[in-house]
DNA sequence: CGTACCTTTGATAGAGTTCAAGAACGGTGG
DNA sequence: CCACCGTTCTTGAACTCTATCAAAGGTACG
């Protein structure tokens, strides 16, 4: 391997406005005053309103069906979700993909273009959104390294336990484990634990869950006439949250 | 961009710090005079050799079988391998498990503890190796800084693939795919690309692929049939990558 | 308010797992 | 150096989970 090559010091960056190829609308905005504050990653390691004051960043509207990044696409910033929901996907050339993620509001896009310089995966809103746009080149600055380490190996070990989900578990353990997921990131931002709506379709799911949209389509149905959810189109509600548990551990014992 | 040119993506693998010695012997040397120098991340944004001279670090053995580190364990270094071979694995509970990932010499493991300070994985060798103990407090300084987030953010990319190969490929696109990846890494450090050991069982590449190691063994077979490649226990030979690449080119066309 | 997309459900087939048994290998100690 | 033993590998046969194909409803969005 050539280490010269591979780290290739980039250019360095200045406080670029996002670009806005996909029509997005743009407005700036006062740190200080967003209410995203607590899960936001720059201001995350500090408390200091002063310098929350002195921070103003660019936010941008992203339509449903409209991509955020395409993979390819130069890398510059960071996103933070202020609103709305997103899937990432790689993209094969004969048009297979593979959903890799879900993010919600309060999470963090775009962590995937800072080996290349360019995103390898496209983010795709699932609904109207709202995201923050960060500069990286604020990113490197250290009082931002901390929190930035974190977020990333974070990101890190989600992956790998989507990696132990695509590896170890049956159909029906990888949808209740889903289900948990998504239960408990709801919970974490405020939203009801036991009844969401879904934005992402079967099919989607099943891309993420390495399923066919028909068995996740059963599997939904099946867990409704065993009492453990109640699921009309994108509405879920969980009716007995332990059973949904059971099936994972029941996995387990195999 | 083909299933090969997504899976490939090499440079770093991860996994997390340990702190326990088991038995491993221990050495301190100048990061100068070591051969390593060209892959190991704290020395890759500098060829200051005088700044090189300065850096004096841990290296630690670990007996084949033994691990660098398990999950649970608290996070303080980076290890770069200098010699031997390691699997990262995700354990259950009830025991069940899963390999994540296999590392071989110049690549990096423990970035999963950044994140909780802890490791989530463990990291095994599968042959008497030798690592480099790069603490993490060292990494924080600024002038690591991009290094390590390229270094990261690779390795995201890296898993992103892999999931990739869990949740679209079919059983014989990952052994291919698995195959091609070794060969890549081998040839880029320097090793034949066309004739190497394996270092893992047929069980550890199926807990990696997400395959029974009966289907692993019967793919081999079935290959070596074919004419793609030669194997012998853990020796295996390729004799027609192209042919080797066709089985992934082959599976997008469906 | 219509139509394109999404979801559900059934029937069938196939890829890969599981169970089982024997063979090959590699390390150990006599 | 050889014999032994535990581990790893190979191969067969039966089974099962999930994909695929198909067709009929539902929904929601423009």
């Amino acid at each position: 391997m050539n280490a010269a090559a591979v780290y290739r010091v980039p250019p360095s960056r200045s406080f670029v406005p996002a670009r806005k190829k996909t029509g997005g609308q743009i407005d700036r905005m006062r740190c200080s005053t967003c209410n995203l504050r607590e899960v936001c990653l720059p201001v995350d390691i500090n408390a200091d309103s002063s310098t929350l004051d002195e921070l103003v960043y660019t936010r941008r509207r992203v339509k449903r069906g409209d991509p955020l990044y395409r993979a390819g696409d130069a890398f510059n910033s960071l996103y933070a979700i202020r609103t709305g929901f997103f899937k990432s996907r790689l993209v094969l050339e004969d048009g297979r993909d593979q959903v890799i993620g879900f993010q919600m509001a309060g999470e963090l896009l775009g962590m995937d273009g800072i080996g290349t310089d360019r995103h390898t995966a496209d983010a795709i809103a699932l609904e109207d959104s709202e995201v923050c746009v960060i500069p990286y080149a604020r990113l490197e600055q250290p009082e931002f390294q901390r929190s930035l380490h974190r977020v990333m190996s974070r990101e890190l070990v989600r992956d790998q336990s989507v990696m132990l989900l695509l590896g170890t578990m049956r159909a029906e353990e990888r949808l209740a484990a889903f289900l948990l997921n998504l239960s408990q990131r709801f919970l974490a931002r405020g939203y009801s634990q036991n009844e969401f709506h879904l934005r992402m379709t079967r099919d989607e799911i099943g891309s993420y869950l390495g399923l066919s949209l028909e068995t996740v389509s059963r599997l939904f149905s099946r867990f409704q006439a065993d009492g453990l959810v109640s699921v009309q189109q994108k509405h879920v509600t969980i009716r007995n949250i332990e059973a949904l548990r059971d099936v994972l551990r029941r996995g387990e014992e195999r």
